[in-house]
DNA sequence: ATGTATTTTGACAACGATATCAATGGGGTA
DNA sequence: TACCCCATTGATATCGTTGTCAAAATACAT
């Protein structure tokens, strides 16, 4: 049978809730008390029972990642990013595949959290954009950090990059190439980083009196096959543009390969740029110059503060943007 | 207040133990009572307290999944397949990823079955191979099923996929295309898929009494830059192949890459094929010959047998092999 | 009608922790 | 010395289920 606080107690001759206190680091025990409990819980190797502590004490020391369909390296670096925090302070994970579309979205999230006793919960794009979604968590008193979400109304704890400035020195350094003429194709509509990047792109445009030819900024939904038919529409028109600028890499590659295709050589013909340094950007040639997030690194902060948060911590309430990094590849020449 | 059995079993006039026969499907309940308890249920909405019914029962409906360091589609895609099956029987998926070099691994696994009271779990490559975990596992009597084992002498669930035989089958296509001198990249040691490939691609090779050339014979670890390597040293011989297999197509594209940077063309120069149609297998431009391994599903169908089990239904111990599918495109050409 | 087997039901203990609140004891103050 | 205060400790109730076991109700055979 399992070791229990009963045992402990009488090894350690006092009452079992006075056991309680140590393993929960309450205050007003003896320090001598404290020493003959823990020498105790180590030396039967005691673990609390968590459905009993949960049953009573109704936290659970698990969290939740809620994610939609996002792309996958993306979600593999975050959910490692939180699972390697979750590791250091001895709370588990549990995933949770959401459609962002649904009208039962709120209620089936709250019944999860409600009925795991989920301590708190971390969100992905595009959920980290439902403002009405997180009102209702704010509203039921739901823990939460949101990773990248595009507004800070909500009193939510959140992750950032920044994406807007990337996306500047990224259009600046394609134009510092000798670029005039750049095409650019937009993100997913309800992802907050495609208007961050858009404007960043934009504004880094204007700055130089450059002008925006329409016919060179397409809507994506920042897959491969929305940058793959983005790319065939653009080559396919009479001028073409001398560089592209995708808001991120499967785009990129997509329009890599409808260059291909078409007998337009890259960076020949036309240089590309991408967004997120995700592993194709190294792995098709010529490789990507692109923008790398520090994602894991992102996803284990906004984990750490949660968790900091409930356990009234010091650390908590430390919302943070993260720096991204230019990554100058064979895809960006100079004319 | 969130509602109890106790209401409900007011409202019902029945006994709390007659309740909580009813939610849990129990025989020996009259036809009427069990009406009469389910319209209360369904009249104050009441959902058991999960952590009193674990405390009590031991068993917590979570499975985990756990994997080491894999090919974040691959991961994405398991991950996505066991969470569908999950949703289905209301079971929830905590993931927990692991060292399978650790010689912690075992404790750690048990420690965390036992303090979440986990039901089952789930393992991915290389993990499904850990014979003497396996054994640990049994032993302690947690359920589980592995995602393709390359033996199958444990007595667990397994779901499986054709790996020689679809090896075979693309070497012959290979062969049939006209090569005779092929090179084949190795997959990494620990992995079962690697030697199932490996041995369908030699047998195909012998059946045609080909000579299997060692120079073009590497291992790789079926990550992109052991592909890469691998490239770059069979480029650099005297004489190379006209075909290269890969044991997946991250290596593949790895190859695919080192030919470019040597100006050698595919699939003018060489031919390529890889294994898996990841992602990036029609991402890249050619875009590369493969195997299509019905992951998702067989990660659901793994969830599937596993949950069954436990729940002492019929379909369990329906451990099962999928089939793969060839899937030629550009990258192979005929001689 | 009686006895027996079977189905249906409920009272109460138990799971293993935390919460409440009162008891204990040592130190300081008047 | 008497009194109070505060830090420390423990007895007991409690969280919301399921398990045990016996009682009650019903069916069946004689």
């Amino acid at each position: 049978m399992a070791v229990t606080i009963k045992d402990v107690s009488k090894d350690a001759k006092v009452s079992i809730k006075t056991v309680s206190r140590v393993i929960n680091n309450e205050a007003n025990v003896a320090e001598e008390t404290k020493k003959r409990v823990l020498l105790s819980v180590d030396k039967l190797g005691f673990r609390p029972n968590k459905s009993a502590q949960s049953l009573r004490s109704k936290r659970s020391f698990i969290i939740a990642l809620l994610y939609d369909n996002p792309n996958k390296s993306y979600l593999a670096d975050i959910q490692s990013g939180i699972f390697k925090a979750c590791k250091l302070t001895g709370y588990n994970l549990v995933v949770q595949e959401c459609d962002y579309k649904s009208p039962e979205l709120n209620d089936t999230i709250l019944e999860f959290v409600e009925d795991l006793k989920i301590d708190g919960l971390i969100l992905t794009p595009p959920l980290s954009d439902m403002d009405d979604f997180l009102q209702d968590l704010d509203k039921h008193q739901i823990e939460h950090a949101v990773i990248a979400p595009s507004t800070k109304k909500t009193e939510s704890l959140y992750v950032s990059s920044n994406d807007y400035e990337a996306a500047y020195k990224l259009t600046l350094e394609i134009i510092k190439h000798g670029h005039k003429d750049i095409g650019f194709i937009k993100g997913h509509p309800k992802h907050s980083a495609s208007n961050l990047r858009f404007n960043g792109f934009i504004d880094a445009i204007k700055i130089h009196g450059f002008d925006v030819n329409n016919a060179w900024i397409k809507q994506g939904n920042f897959s491969f096959k929305s940058g793959f038919d983005a790319g065939v529409e653009i080559f396919h028109s009479d001028r073409i543009p001398t560089a592209i600028f995708a808001s991120n890499d499967s785009m990129a590659a997509g329009i890599m390969k409808s260059a291909h295709m078409r007998g337009l050589k890259i960076p020949d013909d036309v240089s590309l740029a991408g967004f997120d340094d995700s592993p194709i950007a190294d792995e098709i040639w010529p490789a990507l110059t692109t923008v790398k997030q520090p994602v894991e690194k992102m996803a284990h902060h906004a984990a750490k503060i949660l968790m900091a948060k409930f356990n009234g911590l010091e650390e908590a309430n430390q919302s943070k943007e993260f720096k991204s990094e230019l990554i100058i590849r064979e895809s960006l020449r100079s004319l």
